[in-house]
Formats: structure tokens, C-alpha cells, sequence
DNA sequence: CTACAACTTAAAGTTAACTTTAAGTCAAGA
DNA sequence: TCTTGACTTAAAGTTAACTTTAAGTTGTAG
């Protein structure tokens, strides 16, 4: 099966746009060319996008991107590299999810500090409430949001 | 305790241009100035920047932060309006931690696939590796990074 | 054979969130 | 009082990752 620019990108869930603009930067050296200088995609070229894709959404920028691609074309010779550079990845990944729960977390305060100003009809009642009367739960969490430290 | 730009600043680890950029942008309606002009920032305003900093992290932009800063200015009356916020601010968050969990388990994937090339000496052996000697919970990883569909 | 949608390129434009610069002012220690 | 580091502002610059534009080409359906 082969796939235009156009046809990919729906494939994807991207602009055309992109996808030109990613062999401009270097990204695809395995996209191949019709007789009239159509790009031509194929079912693997959709794997190699979904692995680009994902280092994108591990914070990876196109030109760090651009290296991992160009060791994959050295071939087995490059296999450590690249396995390092992946658990670098996981080890990211790993700590952006514990930022991120942090942040659900702070999220979650304001919900319940928001849910009792409701009930009580002023923000007054959160603000006062003394840390033996908040769930146990918040107390962590308001002392982080007041101090850090 | 009150503190200049530079002093918050560090407390928060950012860089003072970031607050002044902030402050331009109305997100700080609250700090007050000195009789020479000098931003003075309090204890409540590091909570109220903290609150910034969270937002700004689940993905909210300036302008929207502003928004609720706002919000919070016209007092109880927006109690409702700003609960039903964080509670969209929740779901938000919630939602990029399974994409993120997602990019993970694709992260791992590409883990166990250079460990076995790795081992092999080659990309070949978990290239062609069929589905029934790889890891259980490979399995459904490669079938999405194959087709997604 | 023609029309036309989708392709091609290079170059310029966009956007958000800051950062940098330049020229000047404030305020605390010596 | 003087020096000096940190403050002030407005305006211009930066960066990444695209997107848009303009002018032209390809290829398929009728």
C-alpha cells in the first residue's frame, strides 16, 4: 500500500504541512519519490511517523530527533546508542508523569477548596479552615501551595 | 515578609522577567509597588503565583489565566464559575496523563526492542520476532505502532 | 484531451511565552 | 554623599514548530 502526502497525514492526524516540513528537516530520508517527484509513503513510513511522533511527545526536539534518525540508517552498528538514548527517554517520561501528578494533585486541592467555598457560600470557610478540619489528604498538599520549603 | 522581583523570582525559580512579563499581562493585579515604584510582593502573592505556575502546567494559556485571576478579583460571586475551571482543568490533566501513559508504554516498547536487538547482535531478531515469543505486554504495543487502526 | 484537485518548492508569516536591550531610577551599605 | 547592584519601562528580539502563500506541476476522472 502507498499513501500521498495528503492520504498520510489523514492517516496520522496531521497537516500535510508537517510532514513536508519534517523531511525538510531531515526526519524522513526513507520517504521515496514517483517519476514526477510525488512523495510516496509507505506502511513502514507510518511506523518510522509513529516513532517520531512519539519521541516528539517525550519533549524530544526535531533536531535531537533528526540524530536518533540518522543513527537508525547506520545500521546495527548504532543499536547501543539507540538504546541508551530511549531509556533517556523512559527516564524523561517517568518524571514528567510524577510533575504531572504533582500538578493533579495541587488540581485536586482546588477542587474540593472550591467545592467547600460552595457549600459555605464564601472562600472564607477554606481559607479559615484549620488543618485538623481539612480531609487528610488536602494537608499535604495547602502546606506545599503556602511554603515549598 | 515581603520581597522584590528578584527575590521571588528565586524563590520560585524563575527568572525576574518572567513575573514582570506576567504582571504586564495581568496575571498579577495583586502586588503592589512602593512609594518609589518598586513591585513589593507578599507570602500570599508566592500562593497566588504558585496557583499560576499550576495552571500554566496543566496546559492553560496566559490569557485564560487571566481570565480567572479575574474571576477571583470579583469575590464570592464566582465561586461556581471557578469550581466548574479546575474541574475542567482536572479532566484536562487527567487526559494527558493516559496519552502520556500511552507514549510510556511505546517508550518501553522501543526499551525491549533494542535490548533483544542488543543481545542478538541485530535489529532483525525483534523485527521478526513473531507475536507469540514476544512479551505479553509487547504485543498490543506493536500492533498499534503497525496499523493504529 | 481537458479539467481540476492535490501535489511541488521557496520564502515569508505566525504564535506563545518569554528574554534582551537600552536608558534611566531607587535604595542600602561604606 | 557616593557607589553600586537591583530595580524600572518600552520596545525589539528569540525560538520552535509549524502554516501560509504564490507560482507552478502532476496525475486521474470524465
Amino acid at each position: 500500500m502507498h499513501y500521498t502526502v495528503g492520504e498520510m497525514a489523514k492517516k496520522l492526524g496531521v497537516a500535510p504541512s508537517a510532514l513536508r516540513y519534517y523531511e525538510k528537516e531531515g526526519l524522513l530520508p526513507f520517504v521515496e519519490r514517483s517519476e514526477g517527484g510525488i512523495r510516496v509513503f509507505r506502511d513502514s513510513d507510518y511506523e518510522w511517523l509513529k516513532i517520531i511522533s512519539c519521541l516528539k511527545k517525550t519533549g524530544m526536539q526535531i533536531k535531537d530527533i533528526r540524530s536518533f534518525i540518522h543513527l537508525c540508517m547506520l545500521g546495527d552498528e548504532t543499536i547501543d546508542e539507540r538504546l541508551a538514548l530511549f531509556q533517556k527517554r523512559k527516564a524523561e517520561v517517568e518524571k514528567q508523569m510524577a510533575e504531572l501528578q504533582e500538578t493533579l494533585d495541587t488540581v485536586n486541592f482546588k477542587c474540593w477548596y472550591y467545592e467547600t467555598a460552595k457549600a459555605a457560600g464564601t472562600t472564607e470557610v477554606p481559607n479559615n479552615m484549620p488543618d485538623e478540619d481539612l480531609p487528610p489528604d488536602m494537608r499535604e498538599i495547602r502546606k506545599r501551595l503556602k511554603s515549598e520549603q
